[in-house]
DNA sequence: AACAATACGGAGACTGTCTCCGCTTAGCAA
DNA sequence: TTGCTAAGCGGAGACAGTCTCCGTATTGTT
């Protein structure tokens, strides 16, 4: 879902050309290595090491992403189109409520996946195209539904359903690298959800 | 409640010699400077700095702190010393559930106020002495009585409050500083109480 | 007063960040 | 094609922070 990202990019800032072949190869190439390494390396892994290893010179790097912050957005951003996509058959689910609550499981699981990169950026749901918003976004429907249906409290938001998550996310993350053990994630969403419930 | 800390630690190890006039004065000085410094500068201020502003060499300090993260500690352990002696008075207030509400939102803001220097530490409750397992601890009583006087959930442990509680106290840390509105701490603790409650 | 044991401190090796600027290349226009 | 120019490249190198090693100084004990 990249394209989409792309598209709203280009329909925000408009009197922008196009990157050159070379410019745009480097970028995707950097973007790719970089996946790897935050991965294998956590979020400090060195930058002049991913340029080297993607084939630049670190001040091609630096002119694509200023800050590591910036690299690291670029990676998020597009595993959280990934993950965003794994919200959609649950839109359909024919229990809303249960669908939001497996979701906000299935949420966890994958940030777990990602080695915990992202849950710094889950929240912070107002810059657009972020890991954040992204998330954000893919949850707010599911919470409109569950909201229609009934089954949770209207006065409930996404984002304070995503704070409250965030909190699960990063001790299951954490607790996955330092070998400890948290009650699941199944555990902890079905507390926050008795909490959002109706009644 | 520093002394109490330091006498268990000696009770677990116990033919261990009692520091050296010169070096615990540094000790002390060290954790001082770096309280001030990671306050002022976040988590990453330069060591060698604060060894500088301590009036030692860098030597001494990684002597006594070999990681950054055992000086961090320090420094937290102490404040979280601190924030636990305001756990006690709720101890013997006549509505524990409450009590145990007020508790987790003074805990947030506690955090909050240290500029979010100790959220990383507020999970990973078994290792003994540090951040977490102070608060942990200082908790524990706390969710003791509500339960005993009926308030919340049987099945509900201290832990799982711990963690759903730390994604409030990095959410609202987070965006005091990045000038983001969240719901208040007030009102995420209220709906985790919700959850939690009996009915 | 003398002597271990303990602790100090700073020079310096090392690693990672980030910039500057001369060189290269893509893309366009004639 | 050819030539031109803006866009992009890349690596040398300045800088900042980490962490160690080891000769020197201090403490506390006999």
């Amino acid at each position: 879902m990249t394209a989409e990202t792309e598209a709203k990019d280009a329909q925000e800032r408009p009197p922008r050309r196009p990157m050159r072949a070379d410019a745009r190869r480097n970028y995707e190439k950097l973007v790719a290595v970089a996946t790897e390494s935050f991965l294998a390396n956590g979020p400090d892994a060195s930058l002049d090491e991913i340029a080297k290893r993607a084939g630049v010179g670190p001040g091609t790097l630096y002119r694509h992403f200023p800050t590591r912050d910036d690299l690291l957005d670029a990676v998020c951003t597009r595993w959280a189109d990934a993950v965003a996509a794994d919200a959609a058959p649950l839109l359909t689910a024919e229990d809303p409520t249960r669908a939001l609550a497996d979701w906000l499981v299935r949420l966890v699981d994958h940030v777990g996946a990602f080695k915990g990169l992202a849950s710094a950026l889950l929240l912070n749901a107002d810059r657009k195209h972020d890991t954040a918003w992204i998330l954000h976004h893919a949850s707010e429907e599911l919470v409109a539904r569950a909201k229609a249906a009934g089954g949770i409290r209207q006065d409930v938001t996404t984002s304070e359903l995503m704070t409250l998550t965030s909190g699960v996310t990063y001790a299951c993350g954490y607790s996955k690298q330092a070998g400890k053990t948290v009650s699941s994630p199944e555990r902890l969403i079905g507390l926050i959800m008795d909490g959002v419930t109706t009644r």
